[in-house]
DNA sequence: AAGTAATCGAGACGGTACGTCCGGTCTTCCT
DNA sequence: AGGAAGACCGGACGTACCGTCTCGATTACTT
C-alpha cells in the first residue's frame, strides 16, 4: 500500500530520524516490475516472487512496504496509468456525462480493462487492495460525479430531488457490471444510452 | 462444471454404454462437501484437497468432473441455495421490479451474497466459472426481466423504444456494483430507489 | 506369471470348465505390448496402464493372470527374448565356459543388458518378479553351468573337490556385479580374464 | 546428495555468503527420518513426504539439496551406519581377505544388507543414487582391496601378472550376485570358500 | 569518530495447495 | 465365466508461491 506518503508528508522539512532511509530506487523498481508483470501476464503473473527477481529487490523489502501482493498492483497499475479522469464542465449535462462515460468504456476495453478486471476480482479477498482500489479508482470518479450531478442540480437541469448515489450507480454500475460478468459487451452505443436512459427514464 | 446432467437426460432410455458408471454418492458427496466448505470459510477454504477429503473422494474424481475448483464452488453454491427467483407479474412494472430487485438485495446482503463475489472475483481468472456463473445465475434473471419488461412495453407502460439490455444492465449493475466494490452498502431504500429513477428519469 | 501353461498342458482335449476360455489373443497382446515398452521405455515406461492401453485390453485382465507388473515385465522379456543359451560342450572346459561367459556379456551389453539390469533391480522389491527372474534366467544357467564344471571334474580336468556353486558365482557374479553396479565396463577382456583366474588361481 | 560437504570444508574459512545459511538442524533432521524410515519400512517407506513430514521439514527443503529420494536415503545409510571397514594388513593375504569378505557377508545378512539391496536395486533406475553408492561404499573398498592385493604381489605371494581389477571381481561379486539374486544364502563357509578359490585356481 | 538504528540483497525455510500419475479395486455391460 | 471399458480411492510425485527467518552489508542520523 506504499504507506510512504503519509510518512513523510508531515512538515515537509523531512523529519526522517535515525537509520537508513528507506530507498526511493527500490520503490521504483519494484512498482516499475510490478506493473509490467500486470500488463504482460495480468494479476496471475505479478507474483511476490517475481516482481521480488525483476525488481532485482528482496521479497522482505516489498513486504515492508505493502501488505499483499494486490496493494502492490494497485499502486503498480496507477504508477503506470496515472489515468485522466478529464474533468469534463461544459454545463450540458449530457454531453458531460456521455464524454466520461465514453472515457471510462474506452479504458475498459483495453488491457487496462482486463487488469482493473482482475484487480475488482482479486479485492474480494485482499482487504487492502479493495481499500486501496476505492481510494485510488472509485472514489475520485463519484466525487468528480457528484460535482457534476450537483451542478446540474444547482443549474435546474436535473430535478433536486435526485438521489445522487444511486444515479451514479445507474450511470457506472452498468460498466463494472459488463466489465465483470462480461454477459455483453461494452460497446459504442453503450454511453449514449445510458445517459438518455437517466435522464428521460423508461415510461 | 459436472458435464453429467445433459448427457444423461436424452430420451430417458439411460444410455450407458460400458465401464462403471459414475458415482451419483460421489457427485453428491463432492457438491455438499464444497457447499459446506464455501460457507464456513469462503472460496479460499474450499479448495480441491479439502472438498476431496471431505467429501471422502480422491481428487482425481473431481478432476475428472470439474474443470477448476471455481467451476465446483458455482455448483455446490446452486445446488445448496436453489435459489428462488420469483416470478413477479402482477402487471404493475414497478412493484415486480423492486420486488424483484429487493428480493436479490436480499440474498446479497447475507453469506450468500458473499459467496457470489467471491466468485465472480474468481471468475475474473477462471472461465469456466465465469461461463457456468453466466448459464446459472445472470442469464436466467435477465431472460425473466426482459420478460418483465417486454411486457410491460407490450401494455404501453414503457415507451416502446426502450432498450431493453441496457435497462436490465441498469436496474441490477448497481447492485453488483455496490457487492462487489462496497463504497456503498446494500440498504432497504435502494430498490425503490432504483425503480423509481429508472421509470421516470432524473430531468 | 502366467499360469497358462500348466492349465492347457493336459490331454489336448482342453478339459476347460463352464465359461469363455481364456483369450490368447489377449495373453499374446499384453506379452508383446509390455515388451515393446520395456524396450522403448524401459522398465519404468511399463506401467500397468501403458501395457494395457497398448494391448487393447482391460487392466484385470492383466491382474488377473500376472501378480505385478514386474511379473509381467520378464514374461514379456523372455516372451520377446527367448534367450539362446548356447550349450557349449567340446571337452575343452577352458573354451567352453570362455563361450558362455562372452555370451552373456555380449547380452548385458545391450538393451536386453540394460532391461536385465532393472529387473533385477525391481526384483529387490518384487518377490513375483525374483521368483520368476530365477525360474526363467538364472537356475537354467546355473544348470548348465552346473554340468559342464562337473563333466570337467569327472574328466579330471578340474580338482573334485571344487565348489561347484561357489564356482559358478566366481564365474558369473562378476558380470552381474559390473552390470548392476557399473563401477567398471563389461569389456572385451573380462571372459578369458575370468576363465583364467578361475582355473589357475593367484598363486 | 547433499552437497554441502566439499562445499565448506575447503579453507577452513568458513566461506559463506550472503543470505540465510544452510540449516545444519534440517540436514540431520533429514537425514535422521530417512534413516529410520528405511529401518522399519525399507526403501518404498523411504517417500519424499514420509520423510518430511518426520523431519518437520518441507519437501522443498529436501529437493534443495538432494536430487532424488534415492540420494537421500544413500546418504541417511551412511550417516547412521558409518561403516567399519576394517583394514585388515597383517601380511597374510588369505587371513585378511577371508576377514574383509567375512565382515561384508555379516553386514549383508542383516537389515544393513536388505537395505543395501534395496538401494542397488533402485540405483538402476536412479543415476544420483549409483553415482553416491559407488563413491561411499564401493570405491573405498575397491581401493582397500587394491591395496592388499598390490601388497601381496610386491610381497611375492601372488603372480604378478594378476589382474587386480578382476581379482576383486571374482573375490566381491559373488557377494553381491547372491545378495540381489537370492539363488543362494550367504552362508558362513563362503567367505573362507571364495579365498581358497581366489588363490588356488579350480585346476 | 564511534555508536546506533533502520534498510537492503540474498536466500533458506516450513507450509499449503496444486495438478498429475499409477496402482489396485470396483462395477456394469457384452460376448 | 471371461473380458473390455472405465470410474473410483489412495498415495506419492515434483512444483509454485506464500510469508517468515536469518545473514552480512549499507547508510544514514546521534552522541
Amino acid at each position: 500500500m506504499d504507506r510512504s506518503g503519509a510518512g513523510r508528508s508531515g512538515a515537509g522539512s523531512g523529519r526522517s530520524g535515525p537509520g537508513r532511509p528507506r530507498s526511493e530506487r527500490a520503490r521504483l523498481a519494484i512498482l516499475d516490475a510490478a506493473a509490467d508483470l500486470l500488463i504482460e501476464g495480468g494479476l496471475a503473473a505479478a507474483t511476490m516472487e517475481a516482481i521480488a527477481a525483476r525488481a532485482g529487490v528482496s521479497k522482505v523489502t516489498i513486504y515492508k512496504w505493502w501488505p499483499s501482493r494486490g496493494a502492490v498492483a494497485v499502486d503498480a497499475y496507477f504508477h503506470r496509468y496515472r489515468p485522466e479522469m478529464g474533468m469534463f464542465d461544459s454545463g450540458d449535462l449530457a454531453r458531460d456525462l456521455t464524454a466520461q462515460i465514453t472515457l471510462m468504456v474506452d479504458a475498459f476495453r483495453g488491457r487496462a480493462g482486463a487488469i482493473m478486471a482482475e484487480l475488482i476480482g482479486a479485492a474480494q479477498t485482499d482487504a487492502a487492495l479493495a481499500d486501496q482500489l476505492r481510494a485510488l479508482w472509485i472514489q475520485p470518479r463519484r466525487d468528480a460525479g457528484t460535482i457534476l450531478i450537483q451542478g446540474a442540480i444547482d443549474r435546474g437541469e436535473l430535478r433536486p430531488d435526485v438521489d445522487i448515489q444511486v444515479a451514479l450507480d445507474q450511470l457506472f454500475g452498468p460498466l463494472y457490471f459488463r466489465l465483470l460478468v462480461r454477459h455483453l459487451p461494452l460497446d459504442d452505443p453503450m454511453p449514449a444510452a445510458l445517459v438518455r436512459a437517466f435522464l428521460d427514464g423508461a415510461r
